[in-house]
RNA sequence: GCGGGUGUAGCUCAAUUGGUUAGAGCACUCCCCUGUCACGGGAGAGGCUGCGGGUUCGAGUCCCGUCACUCGCGCCA
Protein backbone atom coordinates (compact mmCIF):
# COMPACT_ATOMS: atom_id res chain seq x y z
CA UNK A 1 0.00 0.00 0.00
CA UNK A 2 1.05 3.84 -0.54
CA UNK A 3 2.92 5.47 2.31
CA UNK A 4 1.21 7.78 3.69
CA UNK A 5 3.03 10.13 5.94
CA UNK A 6 2.49 10.68 9.89
CA UNK A 7 2.48 13.94 10.11
CA UNK A 8 -0.66 13.88 7.90
CA UNK A 9 -2.38 10.92 9.43
CA UNK A 10 -5.23 13.85 10.79
CA UNK A 11 -6.34 13.87 7.29
CA UNK A 12 -7.09 10.23 7.14
CA UNK A 13 -9.44 9.51 9.90
CA UNK A 14 -11.60 6.35 9.12
CA UNK A 15 -9.39 5.50 6.51
CA UNK A 16 -6.60 2.17 6.20
CA UNK A 17 -3.03 3.35 5.36
CA UNK A 18 0.62 1.92 5.53
CA UNK A 19 3.03 4.27 7.85
CA UNK A 20 6.70 3.90 7.01
CA UNK A 21 9.11 4.61 10.04
CA UNK A 22 10.34 3.84 13.38
CA UNK A 23 9.55 2.78 16.55
CA UNK A 24 10.61 5.08 19.62
CA UNK A 25 8.68 3.47 22.35
CA UNK A 26 6.83 0.19 23.29
CA UNK A 27 4.31 -0.04 25.91
CA UNK A 28 3.51 -3.51 26.67
CA UNK A 29 0.38 -3.70 28.50
CA UNK A 30 0.51 -7.37 28.85
CA UNK A 31 -2.49 -7.85 26.15
CA UNK A 32 -2.35 -4.01 24.74
CA UNK A 33 0.85 -3.28 22.93
CA UNK A 34 1.04 0.40 22.58
CA UNK A 35 3.92 2.30 20.21
CA UNK A 36 5.28 5.27 19.54
CA UNK A 37 6.25 5.19 15.88
CA UNK A 38 7.78 7.92 14.12
CA UNK A 39 9.19 9.18 10.90
CA UNK A 40 10.53 12.36 9.43
CA UNK A 41 7.19 13.85 9.44
CA UNK A 42 5.96 13.61 13.43
CA UNK A 43 5.04 10.73 15.67
CA UNK A 44 1.67 9.19 16.28
CA UNK A 45 0.88 6.08 18.86
CA UNK A 46 -0.26 3.25 17.43
CA UNK A 47 -1.98 0.19 19.61
CA UNK A 48 -2.27 -3.73 18.64
CA UNK A 49 -5.13 -5.52 19.71
CA UNK A 50 -4.36 -9.06 21.88
CA UNK A 51 -7.18 -10.30 19.64
CA UNK A 52 -4.32 -9.54 16.24
CA UNK A 53 -2.06 -12.27 15.20
CA UNK A 54 0.23 -9.18 14.92
CA UNK A 55 0.71 -9.30 18.64
CA UNK A 56 3.45 -11.87 19.11
CA UNK A 57 5.03 -9.29 16.74
CA UNK A 58 4.46 -6.27 18.47
CA UNK A 59 5.92 -8.07 21.61
CA UNK A 60 9.37 -8.66 20.17
CA UNK A 61 9.52 -5.44 18.44
CA UNK A 62 12.37 -3.46 19.80
CA UNK A 63 13.28 0.24 19.76
CA UNK A 64 14.40 2.23 17.17
CA UNK A 65 13.24 -1.01 14.25
CA UNK A 66 12.76 0.07 11.43
CA UNK A 67 8.96 -1.07 9.96
CA UNK A 68 6.12 -0.44 7.88
CA UNK A 69 2.60 -0.57 9.94
CA UNK A 70 -0.81 -0.96 8.26
CA UNK A 71 -3.53 0.09 10.48
CA UNK A 72 -7.15 1.90 10.62
CA UNK A 73 -6.55 5.78 11.54
CA UNK A 74 -9.04 6.31 14.63
CA UNK A 75 -9.97 9.42 16.61
CA UNK A 76 -8.95 8.77 19.94
CA UNK A 77 -11.43 8.16 23.65
CA UNK A 78 -11.97 11.39 24.70
CA UNK A 79 -10.36 10.53 27.78
CA UNK A 80 -7.40 9.36 26.10
CA UNK A 81 -6.58 12.90 24.22
CA UNK A 82 -3.63 14.44 24.30
CA UNK A 83 -4.34 17.94 23.27
CA UNK A 84 -0.89 19.43 23.08
CA UNK A 85 0.75 16.77 20.68
CA UNK A 86 0.64 16.28 17.38
CA UNK A 87 -1.61 13.71 16.57
CA UNK A 88 -2.48 13.75 20.09
CA UNK A 89 -6.11 13.42 19.38
CA UNK A 90 -5.48 9.91 17.25
CA UNK A 91 -4.55 6.84 17.44
CA UNK A 92 -3.27 4.56 14.79
CA UNK A 93 -5.11 0.57 14.95
CA UNK A 94 -2.43 -1.63 13.88
CA UNK A 95 -3.42 -4.48 11.86
CA UNK A 96 -0.19 -5.98 10.26
CA UNK A 97 3.32 -4.82 11.23
CA UNK A 98 6.10 -5.14 8.62
CA UNK A 99 9.36 -5.35 10.43
CA UNK A 100 12.01 -4.29 8.01
CA UNK A 101 15.16 -4.22 9.73
CA UNK A 102 14.89 -5.39 13.89
CA UNK A 103 16.97 -3.08 15.71
CA UNK A 104 19.06 -4.33 17.98
CA UNK A 105 19.64 -3.02 21.47
CA UNK A 106 21.20 0.65 21.50
CA UNK A 107 24.49 1.62 22.33
CA UNK A 108 23.14 4.62 24.26
CA UNK A 109 19.13 5.97 24.24
CA UNK A 110 17.83 8.29 21.62
CA UNK A 111 14.79 9.47 22.67
CA UNK A 112 16.12 12.42 25.06
CA UNK A 113 18.79 14.78 24.79
CA UNK A 114 22.12 13.26 23.46
CA UNK A 115 24.17 16.18 24.72
CA UNK A 116 24.92 14.47 27.89
CA UNK A 117 26.24 11.50 26.31
CA UNK A 118 29.76 10.59 26.07
CA UNK A 119 30.44 12.52 22.54
CA UNK A 120 33.02 9.85 21.77
CA UNK A 121 30.41 6.83 21.89
CA UNK A 122 27.83 9.33 20.23
CA UNK A 123 30.51 10.32 17.04
CA UNK A 124 30.96 5.85 16.85
CA UNK A 125 27.02 5.60 16.38
CA UNK A 126 26.66 9.02 14.62
CA UNK A 127 24.23 7.83 12.54
CA UNK A 128 22.19 6.94 15.75
CA UNK A 129 22.89 10.51 16.94
CA UNK A 130 21.35 11.40 14.14
CA UNK A 131 17.94 10.27 15.02
CA UNK A 132 17.31 12.23 18.05
CA UNK A 133 14.95 15.03 18.17
CA UNK A 134 17.73 17.91 18.61
CA UNK A 135 20.08 16.47 16.11
CA UNK A 136 17.20 16.18 13.18
CA UNK A 137 16.23 20.16 14.39
CA UNK A 138 19.86 21.03 13.97
CA UNK A 139 20.02 19.29 10.30
CA UNK A 140 16.83 20.15 9.25
CA UNK A 141 17.37 23.84 10.27
CA UNK A 142 20.93 23.75 8.68
CA UNK A 143 19.37 22.43 5.11
CA UNK A 144 16.60 25.43 5.56
CA UNK A 145 18.85 28.31 6.27
CA UNK A 146 21.15 27.21 3.44
CA UNK A 147 17.92 26.86 1.38
CA UNK A 148 16.53 30.62 1.78
CA UNK A 149 19.87 32.16 1.36
CA UNK A 150 20.03 30.37 -2.18
CA UNK A 151 16.94 31.84 -2.87
CA UNK A 152 17.52 34.92 -1.94
CA UNK A 153 20.72 34.90 -3.85
CA UNK A 154 19.47 33.80 -7.55
CA UNK A 155 16.83 36.09 -6.85
CA UNK A 156 19.38 38.86 -6.39
CA UNK A 157 20.82 37.28 -10.18
CA UNK A 158 23.83 35.23 -8.63
CA UNK A 159 25.17 32.41 -10.48
CA UNK A 160 26.18 29.50 -8.32
CA UNK A 161 29.24 27.74 -9.21
CA UNK A 162 32.17 25.25 -7.72
CA UNK A 163 35.34 26.28 -7.38
CA UNK A 164 38.27 23.37 -7.50
CA UNK A 165 39.22 21.42 -4.21
CA UNK A 166 42.60 20.52 -5.65
CA UNK A 167 44.62 23.59 -5.75
CA UNK A 168 48.03 25.54 -4.76
CA UNK A 169 49.29 25.35 -1.30
CA UNK A 170 49.76 29.10 0.15
CA UNK A 171 52.32 29.50 2.89
CA UNK A 172 50.85 32.26 4.72
CA UNK A 173 47.57 32.28 6.73
CA UNK A 174 46.16 28.92 8.11
CA UNK A 175 48.20 25.24 7.65
CA UNK A 176 46.90 23.62 4.09
CA UNK A 177 45.93 20.35 3.92
CA UNK A 178 47.92 18.97 1.42
CA UNK A 179 46.96 15.76 -0.76
CA UNK A 180 50.30 14.24 -3.08
CA UNK A 181 50.62 14.12 -6.66
CA UNK A 182 50.64 10.77 -8.32
CA UNK A 183 51.28 12.31 -11.46
CA UNK A 184 53.97 14.58 -10.49
CA UNK A 185 55.49 12.50 -7.57
CA UNK A 186 56.63 14.87 -4.82
CA UNK A 187 54.61 17.92 -5.60
CA UNK A 188 51.37 18.59 -3.42
CA UNK A 189 47.79 19.41 -3.91
CA UNK A 190 46.35 22.04 -0.94
CA UNK A 191 42.73 21.48 -0.18
CA UNK A 192 41.43 25.48 0.07
CA UNK A 193 41.28 27.13 2.98
CA UNK A 194 38.53 29.54 1.27
CA UNK A 195 37.63 30.07 -2.50
CA UNK A 196 39.23 33.29 -2.28
CA UNK A 197 41.55 33.93 -5.40
CA UNK A 198 38.90 31.63 -7.09
CA UNK A 199 36.31 33.64 -6.45
CA UNK A 200 38.35 36.77 -7.86
CA UNK A 201 38.76 35.23 -10.84
CA UNK A 202 35.39 34.40 -11.57
CA UNK A 203 34.91 38.43 -11.62
CA UNK A 204 37.77 38.83 -13.46
CA UNK A 205 35.58 36.41 -15.70
CA UNK A 206 32.57 38.43 -16.08
CA UNK A 207 30.04 36.70 -13.87
CA UNK A 208 29.72 39.62 -11.46
CA UNK A 209 27.50 38.10 -9.14
CA UNK A 210 28.93 34.56 -7.47
CA UNK A 211 28.37 32.27 -5.09
CA UNK A 212 28.52 29.28 -3.45
CA UNK A 213 28.00 26.54 -0.72
CA UNK A 214 32.00 26.54 -0.09
CA UNK A 215 33.79 23.52 2.00
CA UNK A 216 36.66 25.45 3.79
CA UNK A 217 39.72 23.48 5.18
CA UNK A 218 42.02 24.57 7.60
CA UNK A 219 44.50 22.38 9.77
CA UNK A 220 44.91 24.21 12.72
CA UNK A 221 43.94 22.55 15.86
CA UNK A 222 40.75 22.51 16.72
CA UNK A 223 38.21 24.68 19.32
CA UNK A 224 34.38 24.02 21.08
CA UNK A 225 33.67 26.27 17.19
CA UNK A 226 36.08 25.45 15.41
CA UNK A 227 36.65 22.37 13.57
CA UNK A 228 38.92 21.21 10.22
CA UNK A 229 36.32 21.49 7.71
CA UNK A 230 33.20 24.15 7.56
CA UNK A 231 30.91 25.73 5.29
CA UNK A 232 30.83 29.10 4.38
CA UNK A 233 28.36 30.98 1.80
CA UNK A 234 30.79 32.38 -0.14
CA UNK A 235 30.14 35.50 -2.15
CA UNK A 236 31.63 38.08 -4.60
CA UNK A 237 29.97 40.77 -6.39
CA UNK A 238 31.49 42.77 -9.13
CA UNK A 239 30.92 46.68 -9.38
CA UNK A 240 29.82 47.73 -5.77
CA UNK A 241 31.10 49.33 -2.88
CA UNK A 242 31.52 48.18 1.01
CA UNK A 243 27.85 49.63 1.50
CA UNK A 244 26.57 47.83 -1.27
CA UNK A 245 27.64 44.68 0.20
CA UNK A 246 27.15 45.33 3.59
CA UNK A 247 23.38 46.41 2.53
CA UNK A 248 22.69 43.15 0.18
CA UNK A 249 23.66 40.34 2.91
CA UNK A 250 22.16 42.76 5.95
CA UNK A 251 18.70 41.55 3.82
CA UNK A 252 19.91 38.38 3.26
CA UNK A 253 20.22 37.65 7.00
CA UNK A 254 16.81 39.16 7.57
CA UNK A 255 15.02 37.88 5.30
CA UNK A 256 15.98 33.92 5.70
CA UNK A 257 16.08 34.22 9.70
CA UNK A 258 13.01 35.86 9.98
CA UNK A 259 11.74 33.60 7.76
CA UNK A 260 12.72 30.62 9.72
CA UNK A 261 11.06 32.23 12.66
CA UNK A 262 13.49 34.06 14.35
CA UNK A 263 14.05 37.70 15.79
CA UNK A 264 16.33 39.81 15.74
CA UNK A 265 17.35 42.91 17.90
CA UNK A 266 17.96 45.03 16.03
CA UNK A 267 16.99 46.59 12.40
CA UNK A 268 19.04 47.81 10.37
CA UNK A 269 22.06 45.96 12.08
CA UNK A 270 24.15 48.77 14.49
CA UNK A 271 27.91 49.38 12.59
CA UNK A 272 30.75 50.08 14.89
CA UNK A 273 34.35 51.04 13.95
CA UNK A 274 36.82 48.14 14.70
CA UNK A 275 38.04 51.49 16.78
CA UNK A 276 34.68 51.95 18.83
CA UNK A 277 34.19 48.06 18.70
CA UNK A 278 37.51 48.21 20.70
CA UNK A 279 36.45 50.89 23.35
CA UNK A 280 33.36 49.57 24.19
CA UNK A 281 33.47 46.07 24.41
CA UNK A 282 37.55 45.86 24.56
CA UNK A 283 37.07 42.98 21.14
CA UNK A 284 36.23 42.85 18.04
CA UNK A 285 33.39 40.24 18.71
CA UNK A 286 30.65 41.17 21.43
CA UNK A 287 27.25 40.43 22.40
CA UNK A 288 24.84 42.84 22.51
CA UNK A 289 22.12 40.73 24.18
CA UNK A 290 20.55 41.44 27.64
CA UNK A 291 19.33 38.53 29.35
CA UNK A 292 16.03 38.47 27.99
CA UNK A 293 17.04 38.33 24.64
CA UNK A 294 18.83 35.40 25.48
CA UNK A 295 16.03 33.89 27.44
CA UNK A 296 14.09 34.31 23.79
CA UNK A 297 16.90 33.04 21.87
CA UNK A 298 17.03 37.08 19.98
CA UNK A 299 19.69 37.43 17.09
CA UNK A 300 22.01 40.79 17.85
CA UNK A 301 23.68 41.18 14.30
CA UNK A 302 26.49 44.27 14.29
CA UNK A 303 29.14 45.10 11.72
CA UNK A 304 32.47 46.29 12.73
CA UNK A 305 34.48 47.75 10.13
CA UNK A 306 37.71 50.03 9.27
CA UNK A 307 39.96 47.37 10.79
CA UNK A 308 43.93 48.42 10.59
CA UNK A 309 44.81 47.01 7.38
CA UNK A 310 48.27 45.68 8.65
CA UNK A 311 49.55 44.73 12.02
CA UNK A 312 53.45 44.56 13.41
CA UNK A 313 55.15 41.02 13.01
CA UNK A 314 57.32 39.78 15.71
CA UNK A 315 60.15 40.56 13.46
CA UNK A 316 59.43 43.98 13.23
CA UNK A 317 57.78 44.01 9.88
CA UNK A 318 54.14 44.22 8.70
CA UNK A 319 51.60 41.81 7.40
CA UNK A 320 47.89 41.91 7.00
CA UNK A 321 45.02 41.51 9.91
CA UNK A 322 42.64 39.78 7.57
CA UNK A 323 42.77 39.58 3.50
CA UNK A 324 45.58 40.60 1.61
CA UNK A 325 43.38 40.84 -1.44
CA UNK A 326 41.53 43.67 0.09
CA UNK A 327 41.50 46.90 -0.33
CA UNK A 328 42.31 50.07 1.48
CA UNK A 329 38.95 52.68 2.64
CA UNK A 330 39.65 55.17 -0.89
CA UNK A 331 40.89 57.90 1.53
CA UNK A 332 44.29 55.47 2.21
CA UNK A 333 44.69 54.23 -1.34
CA UNK A 334 47.39 56.76 -1.79
CA UNK A 335 49.24 56.12 1.47
CA UNK A 336 48.79 52.08 0.36
CA UNK A 337 50.31 53.04 -2.72
CA UNK A 338 53.53 55.07 -1.47
CA UNK A 339 53.60 52.38 1.54
CA UNK A 340 53.28 55.71 4.14
CA UNK A 341 52.17 55.07 7.55
CA UNK A 342 51.32 51.89 7.12
CA UNK A 343 50.19 51.03 10.44
CA UNK A 344 47.05 53.49 10.00
CA UNK A 345 46.05 52.71 7.06
CA UNK A 346 42.33 51.15 7.14
CA UNK A 347 40.73 48.38 5.25
CA UNK A 348 37.41 48.32 3.68
CA UNK A 349 36.97 44.87 5.62
CA UNK A 350 33.77 44.71 7.10
CA UNK A 351 32.75 41.51 10.13
CA UNK A 352 29.51 40.39 10.69
CA UNK A 353 28.91 39.69 14.64
CA UNK A 354 26.08 37.93 15.77
CA UNK A 355 25.68 37.05 19.75
CA UNK A 356 29.36 37.33 20.58
CA UNK A 357 30.24 35.11 17.30
CA UNK A 358 32.26 36.44 14.30
CA UNK A 359 29.63 34.79 11.89
CA UNK A 360 31.32 35.93 8.36
CA UNK A 361 33.71 38.66 6.93
CA UNK A 362 34.66 40.39 3.62
CA UNK A 363 36.10 42.93 1.98
CA UNK A 364 36.12 44.73 -0.86
CA UNK A 365 39.10 44.13 -3.22
CA UNK A 366 42.64 45.11 -4.72
CA UNK A 367 41.48 44.89 -8.32
CA UNK A 368 44.73 46.67 -9.84
CA UNK A 369 47.92 44.78 -10.18
CA UNK A 370 49.75 48.21 -8.62
CA UNK A 371 47.36 48.22 -5.21
CA UNK A 372 47.93 44.06 -4.50
CA UNK A 373 51.69 44.45 -5.40
CA UNK A 374 51.78 47.40 -2.66
CA UNK A 375 50.62 44.97 -0.21
CA UNK A 376 52.92 42.51 -0.69
CA UNK A 377 55.70 45.15 -0.63
CA UNK A 378 54.62 46.45 2.78
CA UNK A 379 54.96 43.03 3.92
CA UNK A 380 58.40 42.00 2.61
CA UNK A 381 58.28 40.40 0.02
CA UNK A 382 60.14 40.48 -2.91
CA UNK A 383 59.11 40.73 -6.49
CA UNK A 384 60.44 37.48 -7.18
CA UNK A 385 58.42 36.35 -3.98
CA UNK A 386 55.36 37.94 -4.75
CA UNK A 387 55.27 37.09 -8.40
CA UNK A 388 56.00 33.07 -7.48
CA UNK A 389 52.81 33.61 -4.54
CA UNK A 390 50.41 35.85 -6.50
CA UNK A 391 51.56 36.72 -9.98
CA UNK A 392 48.73 35.14 -11.58
CA UNK A 393 46.40 37.15 -9.76
CA UNK A 394 48.44 40.02 -10.81
CA UNK A 395 48.20 38.67 -14.11
CA UNK A 396 44.55 38.31 -14.24
CA UNK A 397 44.41 42.20 -12.82
CA UNK A 398 45.70 43.48 -15.91
CA UNK A 399 42.81 42.61 -18.81
CA UNK A 400 40.03 44.89 -17.28
CA UNK A 401 39.06 43.27 -13.56
CA UNK A 402 35.63 45.04 -12.18
CA UNK A 403 36.17 46.94 -9.45
CA UNK A 404 34.57 43.91 -6.82
CA UNK A 405 34.20 42.87 -3.03
CA UNK A 406 32.82 39.56 -1.15
CA UNK A 407 31.71 38.39 1.70
CA UNK A 408 31.73 34.90 3.08
CA UNK A 409 29.49 33.64 5.82
CA UNK A 410 30.20 30.80 8.42
CA UNK A 411 27.11 28.00 7.89
CA UNK A 412 28.18 26.86 11.18
CA UNK A 413 28.35 29.86 12.95
CA UNK A 414 24.84 31.07 11.92
CA UNK A 415 23.63 27.47 13.15
CA UNK A 416 24.84 27.98 16.45
CA UNK A 417 23.20 31.12 16.96
CA UNK A 418 20.26 30.13 15.65
CA UNK A 419 20.19 26.72 17.60
CA UNK A 420 22.13 28.30 20.77
CA UNK A 421 24.59 25.34 20.27
CA UNK A 422 27.32 25.97 22.05
CA UNK A 423 29.49 23.86 19.67
CA UNK A 424 30.35 23.56 16.35
CA UNK A 425 30.18 19.48 16.37
CA UNK A 426 26.22 19.65 17.60
CA UNK A 427 25.55 21.60 13.51
CA UNK A 428 27.83 19.27 12.00
CA UNK A 429 26.41 15.65 10.44
CA UNK A 430 29.97 14.12 10.73
CA UNK A 431 31.82 16.42 12.61
CA UNK A 432 35.32 15.22 14.17
CA UNK A 433 36.42 14.72 17.64
CA UNK A 434 39.50 17.17 18.70
CA UNK A 435 41.91 14.90 18.14
CA UNK A 436 40.96 14.59 14.30
CA UNK A 437 39.68 11.09 14.51
CA UNK A 438 36.43 11.17 11.97
CA UNK A 439 32.89 10.12 12.94
CA UNK A 440 32.10 6.66 12.53
CA UNK A 441 34.94 6.02 10.12
CA UNK A 442 38.44 5.59 11.26
CA UNK A 443 40.52 8.30 9.21
CA UNK A 444 43.16 8.90 9.10
CA UNK A 445 44.86 5.99 8.71
CA UNK A 446 47.59 4.39 7.09
CA UNK A 447 48.56 3.43 3.40
CA UNK A 448 49.48 0.02 2.08
CA UNK A 449 53.18 0.70 0.95
CA UNK A 450 51.80 0.01 -2.73
CA UNK A 451 49.82 3.24 -2.00
CA UNK A 452 52.55 4.93 -0.84
CA UNK A 453 55.05 3.91 -3.36
CA UNK A 454 53.12 4.73 -6.51
CA UNK A 455 52.48 8.23 -4.77
CA UNK A 456 56.26 8.72 -4.77
CA UNK A 457 56.16 9.10 -0.65
CA UNK A 458 58.15 5.83 -0.41
CA UNK A 459 61.16 4.62 -2.70
CA UNK A 460 60.36 1.40 -4.12
CA UNK A 461 62.77 -1.44 -2.59
CA UNK A 462 64.24 -3.24 -5.12
CA UNK A 463 63.75 -6.71 -4.62
CA UNK A 464 66.41 -9.68 -4.49
CA UNK A 465 66.13 -12.75 -6.16
CA UNK A 466 68.52 -15.48 -6.06
C1' G B 1 53.43 22.84 21.61
C1' C B 2 51.46 24.49 26.84
C1' G B 3 47.84 24.40 30.90
C1' G B 4 43.05 22.58 33.18
C1' G B 5 39.14 18.67 33.44
C1' U B 6 37.35 13.68 32.67
C1' G B 7 37.95 8.20 32.17
C1' U B 8 34.02 2.87 37.26
C1' A B 9 28.12 -1.97 34.04
C1' G B 10 25.53 -0.75 27.19
C1' C B 11 24.30 4.78 28.88
C1' U B 12 24.29 8.50 33.10
C1' C B 13 26.51 8.58 37.72
C1' A B 14 27.79 6.89 43.27
C1' A B 15 31.51 4.50 46.29
C1' U B 16 33.75 8.62 53.94
C1' U B 17 40.35 9.38 56.12
C1' G B 18 43.17 3.66 51.32
C1' G B 19 39.51 -1.20 54.36
C1' U B 20 34.61 -6.72 53.71
C1' U B 21 31.58 -9.37 48.09
C1' A B 22 32.41 -1.89 43.73
C1' G B 23 26.29 0.30 44.17
C1' A B 24 21.90 3.10 41.92
C1' G B 25 18.75 4.91 37.82
C1' C B 26 17.86 3.99 32.72
C1' A B 27 18.58 0.21 29.00
C1' C B 28 18.63 -5.38 28.59
C1' U B 29 16.36 -10.78 29.78
C1' C B 30 12.18 -13.36 32.12
C1' C B 31 7.28 -13.12 34.73
C1' C B 32 2.44 -10.23 35.87
C1' C B 33 -0.82 -6.35 33.86
C1' U B 34 -6.81 -4.21 28.29
C1' G B 35 -6.10 2.63 27.75
C1' U B 36 -0.84 3.28 28.37
C1' C B 37 1.73 7.62 26.46
C1' A B 38 9.38 8.32 29.37
C1' C B 39 3.11 3.05 31.57
C1' G B 40 3.36 0.30 36.13
C1' G B 41 4.80 -4.06 39.47
C1' G B 42 8.21 -8.31 40.47
C1' A B 43 12.72 -11.15 39.56
C1' G B 44 17.46 -11.56 37.06
C1' A B 45 21.83 -10.98 34.31
C1' G B 46 25.57 -7.56 33.51
C1' G B 47 32.50 -4.88 35.98
C1' C B 48 40.37 -6.19 33.57
C1' U B 49 37.34 0.68 37.79
C1' G B 50 41.18 3.40 30.14
C1' C B 51 46.18 0.91 29.92
C1' G B 52 51.26 -0.15 32.28
C1' G B 53 54.25 0.13 36.50
C1' G B 54 54.96 1.43 41.81
C1' U B 55 53.85 2.21 47.31
C1' U B 56 50.97 -0.80 50.91
C1' C B 57 48.91 -6.31 54.86
C1' G B 58 45.25 -4.09 51.49
C1' A B 59 44.43 0.57 45.75
C1' G B 60 38.49 2.62 42.02
C1' U B 61 40.86 5.82 45.87
C1' C B 62 47.93 7.48 46.80
C1' C B 63 52.58 8.04 43.36
C1' C B 64 54.99 7.68 38.29
C1' G B 65 54.26 6.86 33.19
C1' U B 66 51.05 6.38 29.06
C1' C B 67 46.57 6.64 25.95
C1' A B 68 41.80 8.60 24.66
C1' C B 69 38.18 12.36 25.05
C1' U B 70 37.34 17.38 26.30
C1' C B 71 37.87 22.97 27.59
C1' G B 72 41.17 27.04 27.13
C1' C B 73 46.02 29.36 25.47
C1' G B 74 49.44 29.33 21.39
C1' C B 75 47.78 28.75 16.36
C1' C B 76 43.56 29.91 13.21
C1' A B 77 44.70 36.00 6.70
Amino acid sequence: MERTYIGELGQHVGETITIKGWVSVRRDQGKMVFFDLRDMTGTVQGLVLPSNPAIEIAKGLKVESAVAITGAVNKRPEKNVQADKLNGDIELLIESIDILNLSETLPFEINGDTSGINEEVRLQYRYLDLRSERMQRNIRLRSQFVQKCREYLFKQKFTEIETPLLTESTPEGSRDFVVPSRLQPGKFYALPQSPQQYKQLLMVGAFERYFQIARALRDEDLRADRGFEHTQIDIEMSFVEQGDIMGMIEEMMIETVESLGFTIKEKPFPRLTYAESMEKYGADKFDMRTEEDRANNVLAYAWVYKFPFFEKTPEGGWTFTHNPFSMPIPEHVDMLLKKENVGDILTTQYDLVCNGFETGGGSIRAHKPELLKSVYEIMGYTDEETEERIGHMLEAFKYGAPTHGGIALGVERVLMNLTNEEYLREVQAFPMTRGGQTAVMKAPKELTPEQLIELGLRVEKKEKKA
